[in-house]
DNA sequence: CCAGACGTTGTT
DNA sequence: GTCTGG
DNA sequence: CCAGACGTTGTT
DNA sequence: GTCTGG
């Protein structure tokens, strides 16, 4: 999405980052990039399908693939368990779509932080290995109870991490009780909803649903 | 022991 | 892979 | 989530 | 209605 090296450089810190070709747009399926704890222990950006697939699963097909996670027993599912301890990532983004449902239709709304200042989302990776040996990165992210704001639009949100936060998000496991402190959903004093156009139903516009292509002026607009 | 699940969102 | 249910 | 498809024969 | 693709 939009400014894609403020992002970046929020969310890796310090450390160096490359110029990539990576996306930024979050698509489920499609690849985009996210922000892991490498092997030297230092962040680095990879390239990644949104869409869990487990490494246990037996074919990576679509319908398995999870792309939402329910921070509350993240901890206690199978699925996730491997991940939530050794795999967690940060997914960079600059806002989100929910759609409110009514008799008219359903009207989207762009949620993001105040100004669209850039933030992580707390998300969980993993690899699928191919019998022929290539290997399937793929990404998760994780949901919570929406906020005051949010609420009346979509019962759920994503889970949404302060600077505080995405470090602590990137620490190793600690148990199920380290899991606790980023249940709470992102303050909806911080946050900001805006009524877009119904251009963002159409899933063949993802790969330019960004801040720049949707009216901002509050009205319901076709294009 | 073996078989089968393993997940979320939304339900105009 | 690992857990649950039968 | 929403939009769009939803099928078979046979294959220069 | 239900599934797939984006």
């Amino acid at each position: 999405m939009s400014n894609p090296k403020t992002i970046l450089h929020e969310l890796l810190g310090e450390h160096q980052y490359p110029e990539s070709e990576a996306r930024y747009n979050v698509t489920p399926g499609q690849t985009s990039a996210v922000v892991i704890v490498g092997e030297d222990d230092s962040r680095c950006l990879t390239n990644m399908q949104w869409g869990l697939v487990p490494s246990w699963l037996k074919k990576p097909t679509t319908d398995h693939r999870m792309i939402n996670a329910r921070v509350e027993t993240v901890g206690e599912k199978p699925a996730f368990r491997e991940s939530v301890a050794h795999r967690r990532c940060l997914v960079p983004a600059d806002g989100f779509y929910e759609w409110r449902k009514s008799a008219g239709g359903n009207q989207p709304y762009l949620i993001r932080l105040n100004k669209g200042a850039p933030f992580g989302f707390a998300g969980l990776w993993d690899r699928w290995r191919g019998s022929d040996g290539h290997v399937l990165k793929t990404f998760t992210i994780l949901t919570t109870v929406a906020n005051a704001l949010v609420e009346p639009i979509h019962k759920r949100m994503p889970v949404i991490l302060d600077r505080q936060q995405r470090d602590a998000w990137l620490l190793p496991w600690a148990g199920p009780e380290g899991i606790r402190q980023f249940c709470d959903p992102f303050p909806a004093l911080a946050m900001e909803t805006i009524p877009v156009s119904t251009y963002v139903n159409n899933p063949a516009h993802d790969s330019v649903k960004c801040v720049e292509a949707v009216p901002l002026s509050g009205r319901q607009t076709l294009f």
